[in-house]
DNA sequence: TCCTATACGTA
DNA sequence: CGTACGTATAGGAC
């Protein structure tokens, strides 16, 4: 039937039919982690990529309203005055949507004072006096006005976004008895009500169609109006001015300046890199996997784009390699290929010139005295390197620059921290890469060498594109704490078996006992540790109340279980919540006791860009979350020993440090004064809030004010606070009011930030660490809320985690001279090995370097504890 | 074998 | 309806 030779354009009206995606689909299926809303977004895309599927077009654009402003608005102001606001959880998935049809290369467009179908109709008359296929993809009914033998209108049925309905010239005769030309004709009598656009009173569909068919045309049936009967013939005349308004406003722009011409439109494969990026952000994994298939260009392999074509790695022999770093000028970037930990091939690159040589001793010794001098070099994730030339024996200094830490700092929240990605973003190439699903790769990927070459050039790209103040985060901080981070790791913390598998086989025995106990107080097995096999028990045999909602049905968490126990008592709750106790227990420590190496000790590894603050995070396994509350738990901590060969370990922590910094950065007089004098502060704010002497403060009041201290970094609400002291929100209210009496500034600062976030779109730290708030500006209020305390707590934990950094790497620097060594970083603690007669000295450096890591209105404090085990010397 | 949801450990 | 993380398990999708 279709001219197979003949373009076919496809222009869609993105706003109709994300909004009736909207209200198709469940809000509560589709919204990322974080709360943004992607229902419109998933539904509208779904159906485009179906639309592209089948439809095949060749050229595509996508028309969105900017505003409800326009000029049939400004003609009459009534138009579409009825419409509700729109849901603010809509408003902001237009943009994303927007930003996932770029990344499609598919043409958006938006034009002030038009709508939407003003652009499809120019686009859809353009198309067909080009002598086009054209598919109209609209759900607003004027666009039938445009059907004609080229044009066809696909229109959402009341199905949903899913079912289209194909109307073509005879589709419309037959719907409507009218031609498609004269479709406005029968609306104008009607009128519209979406639009608000009041018709005639008592004439309908049918008699519109009579009327029109009757006179042949709406000028001829306006202009013999008086010789209509009846009521309706009233009304039609006392109602012409509304016909011809409804008309005019209805009828569609075709000459619409647009910034594209036909051809812009024509389609192309989609940016897969910005692709993946939208969609991770969004949470979308089906849909990718299609989107790419149809936007791929199948069998074009020619449309992605080529990989940037590196200069030739040229092999060296040690002694050249020697010479090539000593006469290279600037930074050089190196790469090292490791095995097992330890180097096997070494590529080094200038932005002119690319290097190679396998790794051997004559390579170790050549380049040796070069990775010790301050000559500059850029890595690509130097910290895994920085172990492996360790191990080799080979000192690191001249550690100028890391592009995973640059890219990190710039954008601490996007996921993808690959050179690669790097490549793409900052020098608009890309890094090759061997296909993995090739077995015979065509193109092989980027040498070691040409990985280097890569590397130098990103490095050059972030150092423009990093603010002037981050810089220092970067070279002061960050790259002096990778250093320290390295020798950390590869020292790792000595663990005993012994006393991990002790303790795990005691916990083993008590989880079985509490288990069958519990199967005898519901009279049948369960799986313990199945949230939808307890609910079951809790919530269908033994009847309790129900919990909190989760997705799946009702949460079985220890808040909730334990509250449960003070409404419905039943002895299956305590045995259960001491099962998971145990159970969480023992399998915390087997997963400590698997990792321990074949040296005694365990060697986390720490992300250091693991957080969007600037906190570390530490894997494999996770030594900052090691059990210290209950009593029992610290039995774990007990496992970790002073390695044979020192003396003792050392745990020295900051005290209070984000109170101390939330006093530094707001300035208010009285938390400063707290600090200065040194008292137990929860005691000295108990006083000034509950108005009694610092000795009266009872502990039911500093527990109070102390939770309130601890959520105000958080952006504690009424709401928590009363929940977690289990008081009335009243209370909770009345507490916060007086804590903010007391202390205004606090209250000031924490508004101002916000607020200065919310204007210049990011977080900064003291030194000057930035973090990106998107989100403070969007309408879906769960997630400008969320990125509302996100920000508050941001500029607070993040000093917190610069002052430990600066505070690590000058002790890790320090001891240098000595045998004792850094092992553990805990976000405000730090764990020291001390070797034979060194602890004075060790102490001496540790609290100094900890203390004066920086300069704040308040004093920076520290706790110093010495013992044979962890738990030892925490106290 | 993957991913998601739930639960829970730390600062 | 309190920030920042990592890990284990179950259970379903593939």
């Amino acid at each position: 039937m279709t001219d197979s030779t003949k373009p076919t354009l496809l222009v869609v009206d993105g706003h109709s039919l994300a909004f009736r995606a909207f209200f198709a689909l469940p809000v509560e299926n589709f919204s990322t982690s974080d709360g943004q809303h992607t229902n419109a977004i998933h539904g509208f895309l779904s159906m485009f990529v179906n639309l592209l599927r089948d439809e095949d077009p060749t050229h595509v654009a996508v028309a969105f309203d900017v505003s409800r402003e326009s000029f049939r608005t400004r003609e009459y102001a009534e138009y579409k005055g009825t419409r509700a606001e729109t849901p603010p959880e809509f408003k902001g998935q237009i943009p994303l949507l927007q930003e996932c049809l770029r990344a499609m290369n598919v043409t958006v467009l938006e034009k002030p004072d038009f709508e939407a179908d003003d652009i499809l109709a120019t686009l859809a008359t353009r198309g067909a006096e080009a002598g086009w296929h054209v598919l109209v993809c609209s759900g607003d009914r004027d666009t039938i006005q445009l059907v004609n033998d080229d044009i066809t209108l696909l229109y959402p049925s009341v199905q949903g976004v899913s079912k289209l309905k194909r109307y073509d010239p005879a589709a419309v005769v037959e719907k409507y008895g009218l031609p498609p030309e004269m479709y406005p004709d029968i609306a104008a009598l009607v009128g519209e009500t979406s639009d608000n656009l009041p018709g005639v009173p008592k004439v309908g569909e049918k008699t519109a169609v009579k009327w029109l068919t009757q006179f042949g045309s709406l000028d001829a049936l306006l202009d013999g109006a008086d010789t209509l009967k009846g009521v309706v013939g009233g009304n039609l005349r006392d109602h012409v001015e509304d016909v011809r308004r409804n008309r005019r406003l209805n009828r569609l722009l075709r000459d619409v300046e647009l910034p594209v011409a036909l051809d812009d439109l024509r389609r192309e494969g989609a940016d897969a890199q910005a692709l993946r990026d939208v969609f991770a952000r969004l949470e979308f994994r089906a849909l990718l996997g299609r989107v790419l298939q149809v936007t791929g260009v199948p069998g074009d392999e020619a449309a992605a784009a080529p990989a940037t074509r590196a200069p030739a790695a040229s092999e060296r022999t040690a002694p050249e390699l020697a010479s090539w770093v000593a006469s290279a000028e600037g930074e050089i970037g190196v790469t090292l290929v490791t095995d097992a930990g330890l180097p096997v091939r070494i590529g080094l690159a200038t932005a002119e010139e690319v290097v190679e040589a396998g790794w051997d001793d004559d390579v170790r010794d050549a380049l040796a005295d070069w990775f010790a001098s301050e000559a500059p070099k850029a890595f690509a994730d130097a910290k895994p390197q920085v172990k492996a030339l360790r191990r080799a024996g080979v000192a690191v200094a001249g550690l100028a620059f890391d592009v995973i830490l640059a890219g990190w700092l710039l954008r601490p929240s996007f996921p993808d921290k690959t050179l690669a990605h790097l490549v793409d973003t900052y020098l608009q190439e890309k890094l090759p890469e061997a296909d993995p699903s090739q077995l015979v790769p065509e193109d092989e990927g980027a040498t070691p060498g040409q990985r280097s070459w890569f590397t130098v050039r990103v490095a050059a790209a972030l150092r423009d594109a990093l603010p002037e103040g981050v810089r220092p985060v970067l070279s002061d901080i960050e790259l002096p704490t990778l250093l320290a981070l390295a020798e950390m790791e590869l020292a790792g913390v000595s663990v005993s078996h012994e006393r991990l598998s002790a303790f795990s086989d005691e916990l083993g025995e008590r989880a079985q006992g509490l288990a069958q106990e519990a199967y005898a107080t519901i009279g049948h097995e369960v799986n313990l540790g199945s949230p939808k096999q307890l609910q079951e028990v809790l919530f269908v045999e033994l009847d309790l109340p129900k919990t909190r909602k989760t997705k799946t049905g009702y949460t079985t968490d220890a808040g909730a279980l334990s509250e449960l126990q003070e409404k419905a008592d039943h002895p299956f709750l305590g045995l259960l919540l001491a099962h998971r106790e145990a159970t969480k227990l023992k399998q915390i420590i087997d997963g400590l006791d698997a990792a321990i190496d074949a040296d005694g000790r365990v060697h986390t590894t720490y992300v250091q860009t693991g957080s969007q603050t600037g906190r570390l995070s530490s894997t494999d396994p996770n030594l900052q979350n090691i059990p210290v509350r209950t009593e029992e738990s610290r039995r774990i901590r007990a496992a970790f020993e002073v390695g044979a060969g020192y003396e003792t370990l050392m745990t020295a922590d900051y005290s209070q440090i984000e109170m101390r910094i939330m006093a530094h950065l707001s300035g208010d007089p009285a938390l400063i004064e707290a600090f200065r004098a040194g008292e137990d502060l929860h005691r000295f704010v108990g006083a000034r809030v509950f108005g009694v002497e610092p000795q009266d403060v009872s502990n039911e009041m500093r527990t109070k004010v102390k939770a309130m201290s601890y959520g105000l970094v958080y952006g504690l609400s009424a709401f928590g606070l009363s929940k977690q002291l289990r008081i009335e929100q009243s209370e909770a209210k009345a507490l916060m009011l007086e804590y903010f009496a007391r202390f205004g500034a606090v209250r000031d600062y924490l508004r101002s930030s916000v607020e200065k976030a919310r204007v210049d779109g990011y977080t900064e730290t003291i030194f000057g660490r930035r973090r990106p708030f998107p989100d403070l500006t969007s309408p879906n209020r769960v997630l400008r809320e969320n990125a509302e305390r996100a920000a508050l707590n941001a500029p607070i934990q993040g000093s917190a985690a610069d002052i430990m950094k600066i505070a690590l790497f000058r002790v890790h620097e320090d001891l240098a001279g000595l045998r004792s060594r850094l092992l553990l970083q805990i976000h405000d603690e730090i764990v020291v090995e001390v070797a034979e007669g060194e602890w004075d000295a060790v102490e001496t450096i540790v609290r100094g370097r900890m203390a004066d890591a920086a300069e704040l209105t308040v004093p920076l404090d520290v706790q110093v504890g010495r013992g044979d085990d962890w738990n030892q010397a925490a106290h």
